[in-house]
DNA sequence: TATGAATGAGTTTTCATTCAT
DNA sequence: GATGAATGAAAACTCATTCAT
């Protein structure tokens, strides 16, 4: 039977299989990335990874499968990134620092490319929206997280509602990639970063004790 | 002759002509709502405004070229709603109220998934992408100014680089209708008004003459 | 829109969409009958036919909606046929030699092929039951009410469980196609015919007064 | 060496091979029952049986070859204990209870359904159609035997043609099948074996001496 | 003996678009 | 101004089968 329906398998194999999909995944990914999600059809993937079509369902159950799998492959691996860059962040402005330096790197890798089509995908297969949903909150999670530790001790701890803040940074940074995508012109997002990091400076200097302890 | 190329004709046939275009992009506009970029397909057009496919094609030269159409028509009557309504607003938090409102209406009355589904459908189709960005040009445009109009007396109007605000609020509403369209829940979208709300009457307060104690 | 949902049309128009689902059906009913259920793809009824296959789907709603609409064009057409046949007979060796006579012709043209396909396809495809029973359900009255007529007279009506019987002959009449399909070989039903000739011409001598009658 | 073409082996081997076809054929039984003729694919029969496609292709030539050698065996079985059954038989109201006993033992057991899943196959793949034809043989033979023996000491055998009769009910039986598995529902079925029971019971008195009044 | 990987040809169906009327 | 008929290209997915291990 397909691998598709995992069942019993003799231990050493399972990496012979892993290889396999992870070459499908990855096709998947750049198609994901060359040609959005509507372009990401069965045949677009099997032509940049260079097999054949079929073969996509002998190893997954749907292109959707294989779209999501791409999906948590990257957001995997972007995850990870993100939150050994984070760590090193004290303060409000290495935040900004930290995230236009990754913004930038995901934009020439193409990694939020990947999330956004999903997205947008979703809109177009309906059954996709709450797995994607499901994906992207680990996002926000995350992105809570590192707001609560930098804001720790500070004075705008109090004031800001974390919570809802998150959810606005993944918001935005969504519809930067967005737009940027699709006017194909990422200056004005590195513009942002920069008025962002500028603003920081300025309000971090009375936000908090946090700012200077370093 | 097909109105498509448009050339001089005898008067009062334009007026049924645009009558005959103005069925047709209202049930694009519809499609568009109810199904999605990727739904709005010249059969569920044409299903939806009882019309045949074939008609579509007389009036416009491509089913992207009548979505274009469709998008400027809902841009045009939104944006003259939020003229209208912004004009009055005259604080940051009158403004947030506002932006809070009319959020709601948009949610309620689709016009956003419209916008939203055609930045979605420039992911697809790469033609589209220059003719969508010109099209949101003018929300940037419009947000900057009232910015500027309302910040004109604070302090703030020096420290905020007002253009890249613009752009960040806009891809900000963008990525929110995305979430909450893919999510199918909008509370959280909710839960951020709320919050922007109280923050600018905490900051508003002092942030310059502007803002009214009223 | 397509005539697949059929909405008001000026008149006369009909007729000529009813021209072109005619051509189709008929390229269905010959699929059926040179290539069986499994054979009559779309590809293969396009091909029959000369036309498209994305024509089928401009008419019909689905291959399987095609494929029933050409089983109700054969068994009206095949119904017309066995009634105006049947209405001259009065003894039963009179039916059986008309059962026998159209048998023959049925198995030239290939009309209870379509039939039996469509059956041998219900099980291939489970929703085809339901609507297949349906048009099954007239032949088996149509029966009864032919044995009931020839029967009136005689002395089996009151023995013979009529509804029963026309169950048997219908279920007969299709076993023995299916088998003689199978087969290729039609010399056996033919020598049931005459098996059952015989022993109707022989026990009709005394089984009632409608024998002699005419 | 594939046991495809059987060739001598090392004895005890035998066995085991004998054992691994085995289990592949009652996989496929169960696929024909469960899915008919159509849904019984490799994958179909694999995911049944628990074991990989390509076990199919290394024991069997071909997916049909397998399937015919599950009617084989389902007729093997069958076949025994028809026999066995009708062996006591020796009125006709006798083997009329018998074939409805029979009966609704196969209907539960399914084995008639690959009979005729197996004849349905035949129309889809013309190949197979001789090879199903020679398989119903000995059905027909063992039921003319079986009339032959039960009317040997009556009246009837003279006047019956019993090959013929043969014939008609053995397609009658897959007549009836066919249509109760189409539309779900062997009520008919049922009452037919009731009326013929009756008939039988009627007729039989005075058919010849073997009619046993006990 | 058994299996995972891989594939070419096939399936149904949808789409944007053209054309004759 | 409007429409029905028609189509080529593409979509997702299934199938029987082969091959290397």
């Amino acid at each position: 039977m397909a691998p598709v329906s995992r069942r019993k398998r003799p231990p050493g194999r399972e990496a012979v299989t892993e290889r396999a999909r992870s070459r499908i995944i990855d096709a998947a990914i750049e198609a994901l990335k060359r040609e959005g999600f509507a372009g990401a059809s069965a045949r677009a993937i099997a032509g940049i990874g260079g097999f054949s079509q079929s073969l996509i369902f002998y190893h997954f159950a749907s292109v959707s499968d294989l779209l999501l799998a791409a999906l948590d492959r990257t957001s995997a691996l972007r995850m990870e990134r993100y939150r050994q860059a984070v760590e090193r962040a004290t303060t409000l402005s290495d935040l900004v620092q930290v995230a236009r330096d990754i913004y930038r790197e995901d934009l020439d890798s193409g990694h939020i490319t990947v999330l956004a089509e999903m997205i947008v995908g979703s809109s177009a297969d309906k059954q996709l929206g709450p797995k994607v949903t499901e994906r992207i909150e680990p996002w926000i999670q995350f992105t809570e997280e590192t707001i609560t530790r930098i804001l720790s001790a500070s004075l705008l701890q109090a004031m800001v509602p974390v919570r809802d803040v998150a959810f606005a940074i993944v918001s935005l940074y969504l519809g930067i990639e967005l737009l940027a995508h699709v006017s194909g012109d990422s200056s004005r997002a590195d513009g942002l970063f920069a008025a962002a990091s500028a603003l920081t400076g300025v309000f971090g200097q009375f936000l908090g004790p946090a700012e200077r302890t370093t």
